[in-house]
RNA sequence: GGUUGGGUGGCCGAGUGGUUUAAGGCACCGGUCUUGAAAACCGGCGUACCGCAAGGUACCGGGGGUUCGAAUCCCUCCCCAACCGCCA
């Protein structure tokens, strides 16, 4: 959420950037709404002064008839202060509903306008390359090699869901590890966390976890959800904590299983592994001062390309148009990865994601942090990025490195973790 | 799942209706002393909101209630811990 004074004090400036997110807030409205709710607010705290100055003289009245007569003030003083508060309460209940809605506010080099308008930054990893053969899809080499079991997945869980077997589960270790190595390397805290969370997690992080329009599985009977991303536990480990300004920046790196329902998702490109309900993420994740978030968002992105770089997967980075961005997000990069498979003949394919949330998250989270020998907290900024969704980098993987004889080459630098270099056919 | 005990500022912790204006301690900040530091001593020190300021209001897990007045009494929900049971 955005700070109330900033939108009182700005608010054509968060019109025109509502504008251009393409939500539709009625800042003015919103303006007009808490504008009102402070006055009143102002009016119910002199009573209040007066009410409790009220309930003081009492303890000290010298008779009985006095001390009846104060109550007697006190009562109406009270009542009169409740008949307004319920104003106040319905102002802000509907200041709130436009509130909720309004996007963060958006990095002044995001492009401007729908998902066309993504802006490619740079191509990296090995050059987009015609097969010398006729290409398969994942689905097929998976089927081929027996790495994926779609059909046990949907008679166990339903459609969406799927086993890997062979050495696809092999290759979901072995990302965890090439992924989790690098990024300690890099002086992140690896750490597994839980796979539910609490509803209030979840909406302090920017989801909703139930109702109609939702992606979140919630378990029946209990205030659980299952997460979509370790983004939620991890912004939930800091909730309501005030961090010391020079244990900034923190960098965790957290491994879970995600889960999506994907409503309404049917129809769109999703063939196997690439839309699913349940999959194994390595996320990263940072709180940050406000002035390093710039430059923690550019290095999550550069960590993400050196992770495509290292698995030789032809890729590229998009800066996220404006009308792309999710509502917490201040800026947004992607990275594609060449998928051979995709479509008539290979398409780029979203693999990773990195979000800077400025204090958008921070503020309904109550994170802060705190400088030593200054007065008051501030909030601390969020940042997100996607190290490894393993089913998005399988379909990369095993599409990128299929040979003529239908083999499957694995990664250089996951080797050591697999015991072998290629997939069918006959080792180097 | 059962039983019991808990939830108070950054941390620990006192506090059963009105000098609580949340004691005291730790940590932190400033000062005295010192070559410097430590110790000692003195002072300051919760958060948010409104206000130019003085100052005010709210907040003791959440919500509701009683009362002129609630951290304190009542109702309700949530969470945590310990132990028991079950269990990879």
């Amino acid at each position: 959420m955005l700070d109330k004074r900033f939108i009182l004090e700005n608010a054509g400036v968060v019109q025109r950037n509502c504008d251009i997110r393409g939500v539709k807030v009625d800042v003015a409205r919103f303006v007009d709404l808490e504008t009102q709710r402070r006055k009143l607010q102002t009016e119910i705290e002199e009573l209040a002064r007066q009410a409790n100055a009220v309930s003081k003289s009492i303890g000290q009245a010298k008779d009985a008839a006095e001390r009846e007569a104060r109550k007697d003030e006190g009562r109406q003083l009270r009542e009169k202060k409740d008949r307004l508060q319920e104003d106040v309460e319905r102002l802000g209940a509907e200041a709130t509903l436009i509130h909720n809605a309004m996007p963060n506010l958006t990095h002044p080099e995001s492009p401007i306008g729908g998902e066309d308008a993504s802006a490619e930054l740079r191509r990296g990893g090995p050059a987009v390359k015609p097969f010398s053969f006729p290409v398969q899809d994942h689905v097929a080499l998976a089927e081929q090699h027996n790495l994926i079991d779609f059909e046990g997945g949907a008679r166990v869980a339903g459609h969406g869901f799927y086993f890997l077997k062979n050495e696809a589960a092999q290759l979901e270790l072995a990302l965890q590890h090439y992924t989790l190595d690098l990024l300690i390397r890099e002086g992140f805290t690896p750490v597994i966390t839980p796979d539910l969370a609490r509803g209030d997690v979840l909406k302090g992080v920017g989801f909703i976890p139930r109702g109609p329009e939702t992606q979140i599985y919630s378990v029946e009977n209990h205030d659980l959800n299952l997460v979509a991303t370790a983004e939620i536990t991890l912004g939930g480990l800091y909730a309501g904590q005030v961090i010391e300004a020079e244990k900034l920046p923190i960098k965790l790196c957290g491994i879970s299983h995600c889960f999506r329902t994907e409503a309404g998702a049917a129809g769109r490109a999703s063939r196997g592994l690439y839309r699913v309900h349940q999959f194994t993420k390595v996320e990263m994740f940072a709180f940050t001062l406000p002035e390093q978030s710039d430059d923690m968002h550019n290095y999550f992105r550069e960590l993400e390309c050196e992770i495509f770089e290292g698995l030789g997967i032809p890729y590229r980075v998009l800066d996220i148009a404006t009308g792309d961005l999710g509502g917490p997000a201040y800026r947004k990069f992607d990275l594609e990865a060449w998928m051979p498979g995709r479509g008539n003949a290979g398409e780029y394919g979203e693999v990773t994601s990195t979000s800077n949330c400025t204090d958008y998250q921070s503020r309904r989270l109550d994170i802060r942090y705190k400088v030593k020998g200054e007065k008051g907290t501030l909030l601390v900024h969020t940042l997100n990025g996607t190290a490894v969704a393993i089913s998005r980098a399988l379909i990369a993987i095993l599409e990128n490195y299929q040979q003529a004889d239908g083999s499957i080459l694995i990664p250089e630098v996951l080797r050591k973790w697999m015991g072998k270099d290629r997939i069918g056919g006959n080792s180097l």
